[in-house]
DNA sequence: ATGCCAGGTAACACCTGA
């Protein structure tokens, strides 16, 4: 049996945040990094940097906006960037591999939705229907399946600090709540809630208005397991120190360790 | 509530984020 240690991380730019990625990566080591807003085409990704420090790597980037990726200090097989189920969608915000021979990850940045009266929250929905059914068709088969990303959801009041302040945003509505319940209820695993219950934990504070130093946080990044990958869970965390560091991400580290 | 910070692009302002 290994253990290995599979974190998901919005970096907000990988260009910028280059020194505390690779400073973070050294320290933590994880063996499979999910990464969010790496807000660069796949040319312009500090690839050789990362992988001097034993990293294999599988890209699906845009300029300026969105792109993610996956770190694995295993070979990655099987590369399959874009979530199904829309010609017309540009965005690079879905990319799954197969590491260490045997478990199946998908890094995800799904939609923000912000403002709800526009069609940038129907597209939310929409991407959020997309990615069930690529959950749906991920439980047909006896993989081990690691969902893990930027969510862009609040799933209780618990997990923010102010629900006045977010009672009308996208990350908290009924419809964007009901679709993240909707795939736990696929049989899906909240990874951080199976070794962590107590409310307010949070992996995202605003750059603004000292969010950070008042732990004025929410919860929006999580890592979803198959069933076969949940009997493997061994652990999981935040990692906070990330975000206190200088030229800090507006997110932190969430991480599990599974038996394979 | 908006846009108090931050990043990117492009150009010395504007868009997006959550």
């Amino acid at each position: 049996m290994t253990s290995i240690k599979i974190a998901t991380w919005n970096v907000n730019s990988v260009k910028a945040r280059l020194p505390n990625v690779l400073a973070w990566l050294k320290e933590f080591a994880p063996d499979v990094v999910l990464l969010q807003e790496t807000k660069c085409v796949d040319d312009a990704f500090p690839r050789l940097e990362i992988e001097d420090l034993g990293y294999n790597l599988a890209l699906h980037g845009q300029k300026t906006y969105n792109g993610v990726a996956i770190l694995s200090k295993s070979p990655l097989e099987d590369v399959v960037p874009g979530l199904p189920g829309s010609a017309e969608d540009d965005h690079a915000r879905y990319i799954e591999a197969t590491v260490f021979g045997k478990v199946r990850v998908v890094s995800l940045y799904l939609p923000n939705g912000n403002p709800i009266d526009t069609p940038k929250f129907a597209y939310k929905l929409s991407w959020m229907d997309r990615l069930k059914v690529q959950m749906e068709k991920a439980l047909a088969t006896d993989e081990l399946t690691v969902f893990g990303g930027d969510y862009n959801v609040i799933p209780t009041d618990d997990d923010v600090y102010s629900p006045q302040a977010f009672a009308n945003d996208a990350l908290t509505q009924p419809q964007t709540r009901s679709r993240f319940r909707s795939m736990l209820h696929l049989g899906l695993t909240d990874a951080l809630r199976a070794f962590n219950t107590q409310s307010h934990l949070y992996s995202y504070w605003d750059y603004q208005a000292g969010a950070w130093p008042k732990d004025n946080g929410i919860l929006i990044d999580h890592i979803l397991l198959s069933p076969q990958a949940a009997d493997r869970l061994t652990g999981s965390g935040i990692d906070k120190g990330p975000r206190g560091q200088e030229k800090a991400s507006d997110h932190t580290p969430v991480w599990c360790t599974l038996e394979i």
